[in-house]
RNA sequence: GGCGGGGUGGCAGAGUGGUCAUGCAGCGGCCUGCAAAGCCGUGAACGCCGGUUCGAUUCCGACCCCCGCCUCCA
């Protein structure tokens, strides 16, 4: 039985969907005028991982994961860069769906953006407003009442009171509480064309957090079972959402509240108001995008992650262990292509009824799950997707692999590693590395054969002083009765 | 100040009322021409002070420290 760690009622129960056999699951996306960092990369590899697990599981998931591609950073970034809105939004869309393939995330069932659901954030404004629960200021925006929305809080477990008391929030414009929120913020002189919508209460555009509550609830409903999110985006976001949602609809929202711990650099949350930021892109020049992908995933996702490039290099070192024992002892996934990650599967694809027709599947591996690691495997990501403890049996696993040599072993660790999108590339293609600087393969397996014949000659001085060469140029040797390999150091 | 989450061995990072996390690093051994990889063995931890208990790192209380949110933020 799965549970999961909720928000809301802060602690860990057990997941029961509103449909039985089916998950419904939002999960706030990007805001797109800049290039994805580590902190995204987290949302984006923890929600992955827990969308195949789910599917893993047996559920049939809609997942959802927005784009805010309209907003007060997009406008201004694009008015500096002299360019449209929907020209910058498309670039780091682009850009964003790069990097998330790269990271063998994928992709969403639904990836919905703010400005083509427009109507249904003004059909919501206008339940709020008939509720009750918004009004028109002064200054031509629309905001939410939030005295009286009686649950506000509920989420954050702040009360109205701790919040004014804590206030910095400047003196303000129209609003009848200091911390209302603009559901809809009136046009103002001088903007483009581009960013304006007719609306009951004139030309304008959505605020930020209608946008999540309209696109939930017009594609999975107006109650479903997972939100999620990164922790910062609990309050006020998401408390937001509930008051949106809740006061429009007079249900509850969402029944489970999922955020992830942040990523951090120097002990500092990494953000972009900080600037202290590592694209994905700039990591993924120096470390390989599943070793990414495994330090993210080894870390459980609501503790904190502390970025560095020793951890990254104490990351490549453990999945190295891991694919030196799938060495030569299991295909590599048929659907890897091109020494990528596994790539996710297209909707297209998915729609052919090619997808993971249970757990482990991602690569026509199947996983055994009578195996005694495969029930370790599922416990621990049964207890609120408990990644580290899993991990640890796939090093238990392999473990067992490199004594026996046991080809199913080695196909039940390739397999699980699947089911949280790792170990599904030809060992020796990770091991060795697309890029090899100042060596060419070719070049390699001279020096190996030069060495070879010194070694047949017992010529050891030489032979060791080629060893030695290769190793500065970031190349280990090692000898087996099969003969020699080589892996980047 | 309010609310929330933490402090685990050299580093990273799980977990548990009473023999094991796991990975990297260390040490000893096997293997090897020597290495590497692998295997076997091994040292090393639970912020501080009380309490409950036969026994607490794990439960309870106080204290110290750290982090996040309260402003856009994954």
């Amino acid at each position: 039985m799965l549970k999961i760690y909720n928000t809301l009622t802060r602690d860990k129960q057990d997941f029961i969907p509103i449909t039985p056999g089916q998950v419904r699951m939002y999960v706030c996306g990007m805001t797109v005028y800049d290039y994805c960092h580590l902190g995204h990369a987290r949302v984006m590899v923890v929600f992955d991982m827990a969308y195949r697990w789910l599917q893993a599981s047996g559920l049939e998931v809609t997942y959802v994961r927005n784009i805010t591609d309209i907003d007060d950073k997009i406008i201004k970034r694009a008015a500096e860069n002299g360019e449209s809105i929907h020209a910058l939004t498309q670039r780091f869309i682009d850009a964003m769906h790069q990097d998330e393939r790269a990271l063998g995330v994928l992709e969403p069932d639904f990836e919905p953006r703010a400005t083509q659901y427009v109507a249904q954030m003004l059909d919501m404004i206008a339940k709020l407003e008939a509720n009750g629960l918004a009004y028109r200021a002064a200054d031509g925006d629309v905001n939410y009442a939030v005295r009286k929305f009686p649950g506000y809080g509920k989420l954050s477990g702040k009360s109205l009171e701790d919040l004014r008391a804590g206030e910095r929030v400047d003196v303000n414009d129209g609003k009848h509480d200091p911390l209302d929120f603009v559901l809809w913020k009136h046009a103002k002189e001088g903007e483009p064309e581009e960013v304006k919508w007719n609306s009951p209460w004139g030309k304008g555009r959505p605020g930020w957090h209608i946008e999540c509550s309209a696109m939930g609830s017009e594609i999975l409903g107006k109650h479903f079972d997972i939100h999620g999110g990164g922790a910062d985006l609990q309050f006020p976001h998401h408390e937001n959402e509930i008051a949106q949602s809740e006061g429009a609809h007079q249900c509850q929202f969402v029944n489970v509240w999922m955020h992830n711990g942040f990523v951090r650099v120097d002990e500092e949350k990494m953000s972009k108001s900080l600037g202290n930021f590592f694209t994905i892109r700039e990591v993924l020049k120096k470390y390989d995008a599943e070793v990414v992908r495994f330090f993210i995933l080894r870390a459980h996702y609501r503790s904190q992650l502390n970025y560095s490039d020793a951890h990254l290099d104490d990351a490549k070192g453990a999945l190295t262990r891991l694919y030196t024992a799938l060495k030569n002892l299991t295909p590599p996934s048929p659907l890897v292509r091109g020494g990528q990650l596994a790539p996710p599967l297209t909707r297209g694809e998915r729609k052919r009824g090619v997808n993971w027709e249970g757990l482990g599947r991602l690569g026509g591996v199947a996983v055994n799950w009578n195996e005694p690691h495969a029930q370790r495997f599922k416990a621990a990501m049964d207890d609120d997707f408990n990644t580290p403890e899993a991990m640890a049996v796939l090093f238990d696993l392999a473990n067992e692999v490199n004594k026996t040599n046991a080809p199913q072993l080695a196909a039940q660790l390739r397999a699980l590693g699947g089911t949280l999108g790792l170990l599904q590339r030809e060992a020796t293609e990770f091991l060795q590395g697309s890029v090899i600087e100042g060596l060419s393969e070719t070049q390699i397996n001279e020096r190996i054969a030069a060495r070879i014949t010194a070694k047949k000659a017992k010529n050891y001085a030489e032979s060791d002083r080629i060893r030695k060469e290769l190793l500065d140029a970031g190349i280990a040797l090692e000898d087996s009765a099969a003969g020699t390999t080589w892996r980047r150091a």
